[in-house]
DNA sequence: TTTCTTCATCTGCATATTCGGATAAATACA
DNA sequence: TGTATTTATCCGAATATGCAGATGAAGAAA
């Protein structure tokens, strides 16, 4: 199923959620919304495309849902994953949604002050 | 346009075609439809989308079309591509394709006899 | 020229993908 | 309980993609 992993790369929302989450980890869907600044329903469902067809998890905490690469992706798709980071981190929009992340106020997870 | 360059790997034929081109280096047409048994048109309109999405070059000689990677490919696409390669070689249906272009009689550019 | 081979493209059709906007479900909190 | 927040899903429509089969275009060889 190649396919299927090179199908869910072939889109630019879900290639911007994969960077994200390369660079951060672990992201809930509002900081995804507000990172990417497009409307949240375009955020889960390319999520959900992204989770069916195994490339990342997820992970409730309370009212959050927290996104990740999924841990068991084979070995050769996070090799091509992490080359495709690599070379989209500071392109446009990959930088701008970085930027933008790190300007959210009131992140869940964040420190209120520092 | 990172997503043009999944997009031309999200397709079966597309892929099949990929790894004979990278095993073999340079393959024509009828080659290629030999090697994966599926109808001429549909080998070359897959060829004519990984052209046009910049992953193969072509070269006419005589009767015959050669299709080869491409050589201008940006570095990262060659890696992601040649860790593809290598993962999917040995699977079904890559396989299998390799091993029909090999037993193919009359291939042009062979020699009659060896 | 005619014929053959190779390859590209066109036609018609079915299916898949994506979108925006509305709505539903789940949790937290008053 | 009721309300706000977060996330998922549904709906309808536009667009894209893939296929088979037929046809067209280009070169080779008679």
């Amino acid at each position: 199923m190649p396919e299927r992993f090179f199908r869910a790369l072939a889109d630019t929302t879900r290639l911007r959620c994969l960077v994200l989450l390369a660079r951060e980890g672990e992201l809930c869907v509002c900081e995804l919304t507000h990172a990417l600044a497009v409307p949240q329903p375009r955020v889960s469902r390319h999520l959900a495309h992204l989770r069916e067809a195994g490339l990342v998890a997820d992970r409730r905490a309370g009212q959050w849902i927290y996104y990740r690469l999924h841990p068991d992706l084979p070995p050769w798709q996070g090799r091509v994953l992490a080359e495709t980071v690599a070379a989209l981190a500071d392109e446009s929009p990959f930088c701008e949604d970085a930027a933008r992340l790190a300007a959210m106020a009131g992140r869940p997870g964040a420190a209120c002050c520092d």
